[in-house]
RNA sequence: GCACCCAUAGCUCAGCUGGAUAGAGCGUUGCCCUCCGAAGGCAAAGGUCGCACGUUCGAAUCGUGCUGGGUGCACCA
């Protein structure tokens, strides 16, 4: 239900009624009308560009059209009236009670208000955080976490089937730098002094670590060379880092429902298959690749290498999946996983990286543009830093990890319901400030209170009424006269309602969650600006001492209000408060 | 040197994939509580949408070229 769309479908129609009579040319090319609520609201509730896309077409001036089409489509009894303006827009004004019945059907539907078949059933893969298993999540990593998983939510709310993946980079140096630091532990738990070298990790988080292993091992490992426990040691640290970042990503709320490993594509012949079907296509050869310009690497020196052609699928230039010395780069495994993520089936692939991964964009396209014959898109949203504050000074916490601040500091002073919030108050690709202080304000400054204030707002109303002897359940508010809700503010409100549906749509085929914090807190700007105008007129207020057929309606305002606040918030993964403390 | 991202009110940012006179919040100024939660609301002031061309009925939005900031650029992941 998506009164825009249905609007949209009566001009349509209209255009049609129009070519029949002979007033316009029959088979116009429709695609491009849009119906869209006016940037200014004085001009209506809805306006289309119809006349003026189809005027060259038709060949006939927007003007025309416009008349014409303002005549047909005023016999619509949705519509009160039609105007034509500037150079052929099309105004039209709803009746109120086309805008009364939004409130119905969001009683009657309840947190399905908004829910859609956009998506179409189609399969799309997030992947999204995939820290490495080294260490606990940081800030960094918050922000992607949230972004992916409000995405998630925001497309199995439109219609997609979705999977949330996470790629365990569990196969490159770094695990074996894991692994030796976690030894120090394990000889520090034996009584021995650690040797933190440079280069090593150096946070209080493997700590446990070394006691888990001396508790497995004992002393056993203390005098062997590293050749003999590397493989033990890693695989033991590794999966107790993952138990820690699954912890973090629940303290978040965000639950995963695939966990693919690098490390399991070694030695299973997946790359080589991955790197079979580029090589079949041509796209694989050996050479040396150019010096990077304009930069001076001391050490370099040319070296023959295997190389992805990934020029012929839009790439700046070719890159290397094989070292010189044989073994695969970093690239070569995560072509095989995203080769794997084509053949599971997936009709869309949606990665979220870091920032500092913008470098990466084009290899991983044209990779995954080779694999699928250019079947399956692959959108990267690349998330933007986060820069912490508290009271105003950059904030640098050292606890656990000893160089980065972890997700846990973070959540464990914010909340995770404010910390998602706030982690999409902005679009991925626009830093963001994150200030401690400011995120627990209550006031209208802080955006997350001031949605939830609205809420409770609302639950307040309900409390109040029932308190005053008028209990209604949603049903009993869909069944409310609502044309009683005549009043300017009331169906302003109204129309912010209407368009959530709408808002759902663009942020899901934009793969843009943030756009659903921003309309909360406009509707919620709409809800208090309502109830204070209840201060001065007390005819708007929602509780009509002694009038329940009145009250009802009001109420049912109110409580649609809350509805669509916390179907918005559950997209973001936010609980909706029902009382402000 | 190349690629990607960003540039909109004094500050922090939206802007519905090309629509009309570009919008919020903060800050500034002035108002509104006997009254559902003032933890709010109303109003005023504030703009060459970084610059210049171009595309067309129409550009903050698309293209090209600049300027300024960020990020990344062979055997790291």
């Amino acid at each position: 239900m998506n009164l825009f769309a249905e609007l949209r479908v009566a001009v349509v129609q209209s255009l049609a009624n129009l070519a029949e009579r002979g007033l316009l040319p029959s088979g116009l090319d429709t695609s491009g009308v849009s119906v869209e609520p006016p940037r200014d609201p004085a001009h209506g509730d809805m306006m289309t560009n119809a006349a003026m896309v189809l005027s060259k077409a038709a060949g006939l001036s927007p003007k025309a059209i416009a008349e014409a089409l303002a005549e047909e489509l005023a016999k619509d009894p949705r519509i009160a009236a039609v105007d034509v303006a500037g150079p052929g827009f099309i105004n039209m004004r709803l009746t109120a009670a086309v805008w009364q019945d939004i409130v119905k059907v969001i009683l009657t539907t309840g947190l399905d208000y908004g829910r859609s078949t956009l998506g179409n059933g189609a399969k799309v893969n997030i992947e999204f955080v995939s820290a490495n298993p080294t260490g606990p999540m940081h800030v960094g990593h918050v922000r992607g976490a949230v972004v992916g998983d409000a995405l998630a939510r925001l497309l199995a709310f439109s219609g997609w089937k979705v999977t949330r993946e996470y790629y365990i980079n569990d196969g490159g140096a770094q695990v074996d730098v894991l692994a030796r630091s976690a030894f120090e532990r394990y000889r520090e738990a034996n009584g021995l002094e650690p040797e933190i070298r440079e280069g090593l990790y150096p946070g209080d988080y493997l700590i446990p670590v070394g006691e888990a292993l001396k508790a497995k091992y004992g002393d056993s490992l203390l005098d062997k060379g590293e050749q003999y426990w590397m493989k033990d040691v890693r695989e033991f640290a590794t999966e107790m880092m993952m138990v820690e970042i699954r912890g973090d990503l629940a303290q978040l709320g965000v639950q995963m429902d695939v966990f693919s490993s690098e490390k399991a594509l070694y030695g299973t012949g997946k790359i080589e298959a991955a790197l079979q079907a580029l090589r079949d296509q041509g796209l694989i050869y050996e050479g040396v690749l150019e010096p990077p310009k304009g930069k001076t690497l001391d050490d370099w020196e040319p070296r023959q290498q295997t190389l992805f052609r990934s020029t012929a699928h839009g790439d700046d230039v070719d890159r290397p999946v094989m070292k010189s010395d044989g073994s695969w780069t970093y690239f070569a495994p995560d072509i095989a996983y995203h080769y794997d993520k084509v053949q599971r089936g997936f009709d869309q692939l949606i990665d979220i990286f870091g920032a500092d991964h913008g470098g990466y964009v084009k290899r991983m396209k044209a990779a995954v543009s080779a694999l699928s014959n250019g079947r399956v898109p692959l959108d990267i949203k690349l998330v933007q830093l986060v820069k912490l504050f508290k009271g105003g000074e950059p904030f640098k916490m050292s606890k656990r990890a000893g160089t980065f601040v972890t997700l846990r500091d973070v959540v464990e002073q914010a909340g995770a319901d404010v910390t998602r919030f706030m982690m999409l108050t902005r679009k991925n690709d626009v830093s963001l400030d994150f200030d401690f202080d400011k995120v627990l304000e209550q006031s209208k400054d802080n955006p997350v209170f001031y949605v939830q204030y609205a809420h409770a707002r609302v639950n307040s109303v309900l409390r109040k009424a029932a308190e005053a002897g008028m209990s209604f359940s949603d049903a009993d508010l869909a069944d409310a006269d609502l044309s009683q809700l005549e009043h300017e503010a009331e169906l302003k409100l109204a129309r912010q309602l209407g368009e959530w549906p709408r808002l759902i749509e663009i942020a899901a085929k934009s793969n843009e969650p943030h756009r659903i914090a921003f309309y909360l807190y406009e509707l919620a700007s709409d809800f208090h600006s309502l109830w204070n105008r209840g201060n001065d007129d007390s005819s708007l207020r929602f509780i009509q001492e002694g009038n329940v057929a009145t009250s009802a309606a009001k109420i049912a305002m109110a409580r649609s209000t809350g509805v669509v606040i916390a179907t918005g918030l559950g997209i973001l993964g936010v609980k909706p408060v029902h009382e402000m403390r």
